[in-house]
Formats: C-alpha cells, structure tokens, sequence
DNA sequence: CATGAATGAGTCTTCATTCAT
DNA sequence: CATGAATGAAGACTCATTCAT
C-alpha cells in the first residue's frame, strides 16, 4: 500500500525553485519503489542526498530544528556543509521532505499492517494500529520521530504544506474508532476525537523517554499500551 | 505546601557568576518570602525580571529555546535587549530559571491538589493529581508548558540540573499509583514506571494540540483522561 | 529649494522593515534641515551611519555595487562589518539610500544654481545647469557619482524604486531645454530628448575619466562642454 | 584592415596557464586566420566557445561583471558551469577574451569605416566614426558594449592589460580630430584631449538608454548626434 | 567535450553579549 | 535600571573552481 498524496500537496516539488540544472526532488517516489530484488544501483547522488536527509532528521529529532546547523548535518553525512546545496536548495527544504518522509512512513506502516491483518476484530485492528506506530515511531524511521518531535514548534509557514497529510492520517484514527464503536467494541458515549488525541498523545510522548534496547521492547511496549487503552487501570 | 529543592542542586544559583553586585538570580527565593505585610510592592526590578521569565516561557513554549532570540524576548517585555543582561547573566540563565519554576509550578499545583483533598479514596486522589497537571500545564503556567514542551530537545548541560526535581515529580506520581495499587484500586499485575509514563505522556501531549477556549475545558478534558485512564474505551 | 518627494516613493522609508528597534531611515529629513549655526550635534549613531553610507558610496561608485563587500564599507567607515546591521537591515537598504541621496543631490545642486541666477538668458541657465550638474558628480557628491555609475547595471527591483525621482530630473532638463527653445536661444529643429540624452550623457560620462585635481578642474569642464554643446565643433 | 595587436599585450595568452593540452585561448587567432575554403566548419569546441564568450557578454553588460556567475553564462550557453573550464581558465579570462574582443570590434568597424570612405572630408570621416562606433556597440556587438559598459568599474589588475589597445583607440580618434583642425574644419582653439572625452562620452553613454528598435534607429541617432557636436544646438 | 558532484573561501546576515552613558 | 551602539562568532547560503567519469 502506498500513502496517496492529497491534493493541496502535490509531492514536495511544488515549493522547489530549482533554477539551477540540480537533481532537487524527486527522490521521495523513486525510492519506494525500489524492490530489494533490483537493486536499482543507487548513484552517487540519491546516496549523498539520503545521507543529509538521514542525518537531518536524526538531528532535528535530537535538538529541533533552529538548534541544528547545516554544518551538523554535513558532517554526519560527511560531506561539507556547502555541498548540501547541490541537492538541496535550503535548510528548509530539508525539514521539508524530513517531514513528509516521516509523516508518510508511519502512515504507510500503519496501514499495511491493518490491511494486511485481514478479516480480525476491531479491536485486533487497532491493536495493530498501535503497534505499527510505536515500531515507525521508535524503531523504524528517524523521519518519524522527528517529525513527531519537532513539528509543534515549527513556525506556521513551514507546519501548512504538511497539514493535510496529517489530518489525513488523523482521519484514519478516526475511523478505526468510529468502526469499532459502531460494532459495539467501543462504549458508545466515548467521542471519537478526544478519544484519538489521548491515544496519539500516550503514543507520541514514548520518543521523550523510551530507549530502544532489544529488539521486542517496542512490542511489549505496544502490548501494555494496548491494554491500557482498552482496559486501563482498573481492578478488571 | 512548597517543593522543597533537591539535594544536588541549591537553587539555580550554583551557576551563577555574579561578578557584579547586581541582584541576579536571587529573586525566587526572596519573592516567595517576602512577606506581605513588609514589601508588598514588588520593585521595579523584580517587575521586569518576571515580565521578561513570562515572555521568555511563552516564546520558548511556541518556538523553542533556540529560535527564541532575546530581542524577542525583549520586545514582548517592553525593554530593549542589552537590558535583560542587568537581570540575567545569559539566555541559558532565562532557560534556567523558567524550567524551574515550570516544573515547581505543576509539582507544587499537583501536591497542593492531593493534599488539600483529604481522606479520598486513590482513584479520587490521582484523578485530582491529573486535574491538576493538566491545568498547570494548560490554563495557569507558561512555564510549565515550556517546560515540557522543550525539555526534550535541550543540550544535555542544560537539562541536568533540573534531573533532581524532575525526578521527584516523577516519584510522587509512581507513589501515588503505589498506594493505589495496594489498595487494590488499580491492577496487581500493572508496573507503576510505564503506568506512570502512558498517563503523564497522555497529559503532556495536549499541549500540542489543546487551546483554551472556556474556563471548563480543561476540567472536561481532565474528567475525560481520567475515565479513559481508568477504565479504557472497551464496552464496561 | 528642496527637492520634494515624488509620490509614488514618499522618502526611503517605505520599504523598511525594521522589525527592531533600530534608528533605521529618517536621517536623509534631518540631515539636510540641519543649519550650520545650529549644529545640531550629531549623535553618534547618525555619525556611523553617515560613515556607512559615505564609504559604500565610494566603493560602489569605484568597484559597483555587487563587488562591494560590507565588510570593505565597515573597514573604511572603521566600524565591523556586524555593526552595519545596526543601522541599516540589508545591503540593499544601503544601495537605495546611497541612490537617493545621490540622485537628489544633484537635482536640488542643479535647481539651486538655476533659480538663484534670477533673470538670465536660458542659454546662460542651461550653462549653470551643466556647471551644477559637473560640480555634483565630479566633486561635491560620491553619492552622485556612485548613482550614475551604477544605476544601469542593478536589476529591476532595485532601479524601480528610484525611477520616479529620475524622471523628475530628466524633466527639469527638458523644462530648461523647451524653454531655451520657445526663446529663440535654440534651433527650432532640436528634438527635446534626444538632445537631453546628449547632453546628460556627455556630462555623466565624465566620471570615466575625469580625476579632480585643482579647485577650478570642473569649472573649467564645464566652460568647455557648454560651449561644446552649444557651438560644436565647426569653425565658427 | 585589421587591428594590429599592440606591443604590451602579445595576444591574450601571455596570462594563460594552460598546463592541459587544452585549446584555451588560442581561437581569436586561429579562428581569424581561418581561411573559408579550408576550414569551414567550426568544430564543436569552437562553438561552445563562442556561445561561452557571448552569453558572457551580454550578462556582462546587463549585470556587470561580478554579479553575473558562471551558472548564469553556462546556462546562456546551454552548457553547465564546469563544461566552461574546458574552455577556459577562469572567469577572468573569459572576462579578457570578452574587453579584448569588444574593442577591437569598434576599433576595426570604425577603421574601416573611415578608411573605405575614400577621399572625403574630415567632417565626413568623423561623422564616419561616429556612426560606425554607434553601430558596433549599439547593434553588433554585444561585446562592445560590455566592454564600455564595465570596463570603468574593474579592478587594476583586470583593466590593466587592455590599457594599449584603449590608447591606440584613443589615439585613432585623435588624429581624425587632429587632422580635422589643421584642414581647418574644427576650430583652431579646440583642444584635442578634451573634444575626444566629449565626444566619445556623448557616445558611449548611450548604452544606458537606447533601445534597438528598428534597424535605422541607430544610423538616425548617428546623424543626430554628428549634427550636435559639429553644429551644437545654438540657433545657425 | 561535457557533466555530476563536490569543495572551500567568502558573502550577507543574525544574535548573544558587552559596556559606556 | 535601561538603553544605544557596537562586536565577534557563527549561521545559511553562493560561487568559482576541481576532477573523476
């Protein structure tokens, strides 16, 4: 399954200036659909140009976005902060696709993993749900978690491009509650949205603390978050 | 009730220089004892050092301590830049301070809340400590929203000295589960580390989306958490 | 007289930003109304800022504005280069007053020596015009002599803003022309334009050779171009 | 005819390094010496060259020097900006390739202007020149007028190497005037030095206002402006 | 011949900080 | 107490230049 792109956003290349004959862009759709079996031989560029991305987001995650300098990025790439501007045109331009990459890997995690669980109850799917987000979020993508982390405190130029994937994603919650709620797995009086921010919220406030130790941590942490979810603390 | 401070740090003073005679720093602990029959008219200086701690925690819970300059800072305090040096040795003093009373704030509302509510049962007792968090954090301090909200993201040289008392808020809400828990009023089986990070993360990610519209929302939103908490969404 | 403010750019100030506090634009108004015998003490900050604007006005006229580095105007003006941003928000604000000041400088020389000449033959008029114009460019204004240097090699943005002002110029001259030629004191075949294109441009065209050497340089100058463009070259 | 190089300047290459067997440089010559029947057919390097130097002119004489960047030839050029230093050694080179070119265009477009007249009148053969400089750096070359136009603002060094050729130029018009005097078709009093500034001033500035319209606009403005300096605008 | 990719020196600009007044 | 004016270090960004392919 593959995120679509919502219309007020085609792509990130809408904001590229790209005056000069640079490879800007394009990279994002390339690369998911690169089949491990090919092996598309990655040339220099895509490599350079993943680097920075990588580095960047592990970066922002850890100190934000004003806090992280160019120079920072570089050399984690281990390149010179000037080369950064052959494949990219500014400092904002890398949060940018930092943001969308993150934003659309766990959406994309989530989703397959509900799909592909089939025919399970509403409860399993959201389970599942849960899973998929804890593992993007803790495990899988730096892209993700700094996303998650540093986009409250982004001014809003930089927040608006993204906004409607998001609510696209939260539009996904929403309907996974308001099915299970219809099939009656869900108390009737709970409201959907309140409902999603608390669970989100439990969910995104784990890059603040957990550390990704071995390699089931994030499931049993998934496991517990679940029944909290559903049962919390209660004496059953 | 006051928090009182933790053995590893005396005040915020240990990192001050104070070459000059200027009353750096000093504040906090003298205004909490000023009594109000001696000086109840705050002086012109102390005015200013709040008025520039208040606007510091709002640009710093918005924007983040890095893309927070001090000429921000200034303006929104109604003086110019280089007069902030007569009140603070450095921006990270700023940061300093308002982290601690950040945290103070919500730890002292937190216990004030417990305390005052008597013989309750647990459930009732850690249903006002969530009332009480979420309000400090939403509706009665700058400082604790900028608190939590940067905390995270800041330089390991900044964050330590705030470990301690972070740590004991940390413990007093484990506490609370504690007895809750041999009282029976919440599962056996249930840790109290993860518990309290899954409801403390629950209440810390409203910031990023919660605004203060009437005077009860928060107390809806914190009767709505507490349920959630205690019982899950799963049909009773 | 004083040259008054076109409509489209009231002052400079227009474009300004100054987000900060800064004493940013103004100057141009008060410098001028500033009598000798009131000496009006200069603050320092409006010292520095004529330093600035006399020593880019130099470079630019010398190397044009793009080889010009910020940091050779705060060496000359000896101030460093950071300092700059103190008194003007960009390169650009510079350029703009220097342009200004350059051009108005040699409007308000020229209309002065023209009206305080009382009842004279235009030819005698157009003499003075030619002789206040040579005497601006070549000795009493680098602001002038940068404008004309430099003006028709910045991009549009930076031309337009100055552009109502120049045609007010150009108008003054043609005024004089048409007039000189109402009055039988020029041949009535002589096309407006062209002939002030002709005229401007043998005199602006000076500042590629001429060096000023002795006090009675430009006069002299300017005697011999006047009868040049008045009597050509022809044996008479 | 053709413009002999001066003594001090043997050619361009005097400033080449050139330790690759690269054809830097040597085109003006070789290019001039071509005979039709041999070499009819540019090679490919030769045209790229050339697009080189002419895309550099005309932002040259736009922009100025300094502020035109290599992207912006090569892309005039529709090459990219490394493709360039197979042709050259540097921008300044291209810089000096472009100036000397430039003026040996008016030089020789004027010569032989004035040598195929034949036996005319001096007035004629000035009015010759001043059409024949008119053409070149108004409507053929765009080399010229970068030249005239940038020339003024370069630093030493850059200038330096074209000083003989500019004198011989110089010296060019000043024989025509010389000549013009001792026919007795100019003034006896007219100063030599001063008459060639005027004139070639009055001339050159053009650049900064005419636009190419129609293909006679220029020959008009040629005989307007002999009118002008020959007759000047009193009344006959 | 040409390009893709990179580099390093330098540019404009920002900002915390200083200090005389 | 507060400000005006300045500074220096650093940041984002540009650009001529290099060089392997």
């Amino acid at each position: 399954m593959k995120v679509t792109r919502t219309s007020t956003r085609s792509g990130t290349g809408s904001r590229r200036k790209s005056a000069t004959g640079r490879p800007k862009g394009t990279s994002a759709g390339r690369k998911r659909s690169a089949r491990v079996e090919v092996a598309p031989v990655q040339m220099k560029s895509e490599r350079s140009r993943d680097q920075i991305l990588q580095s960047a987001a592990q970066l922002f995650r850890r100190q934000g976005f004003s806090a992280t300098t160019l120079r920072q990025i570089a050399a984690r790439a281990k390149i010179k902060a000037g080369s950064i501007y052959y494949h990219f045109d500014s400092k904002e331009e890398i949060l940018d696709e930092v943001l969308d990459r993150g934003l659309r890997h766990v959406f994309e995690t989530v989703k397959n993993a509900v799909e592909q669980a089939g025919k399970v109850s509403h409860r399993r799917r959201i389970g599942l749900a849960i899973e998929a987000h804890l593992v993007a979020l803790l495990e899988t993508s730096d892209f993700t978690s700094a996303n998650i982390r540093i986009y409250g405190q982004l001014p809003e130029h930089l927040k608006k491009p993204h906004r409607p994937l998001r609510r696209a994603y939260a539009e996904y919650w929403d309907q996974l509650f308001i099915n299970a709620r219809r099939a009656g797995e869900i108390r009737a009086d709970m409201e959907v949205v309140p409902l999603r921010m608390f669970v989100i919220g439990a969910l995104n406030w784990t890059i603040e603390w957990f550390r990704l130790e071995n390699r089931d941590a994030v499931l049993e942490l998934a496991r517990r978050t679940e029944t909290l979810i559903f049962e919390g603390v209660n004496k059953p």
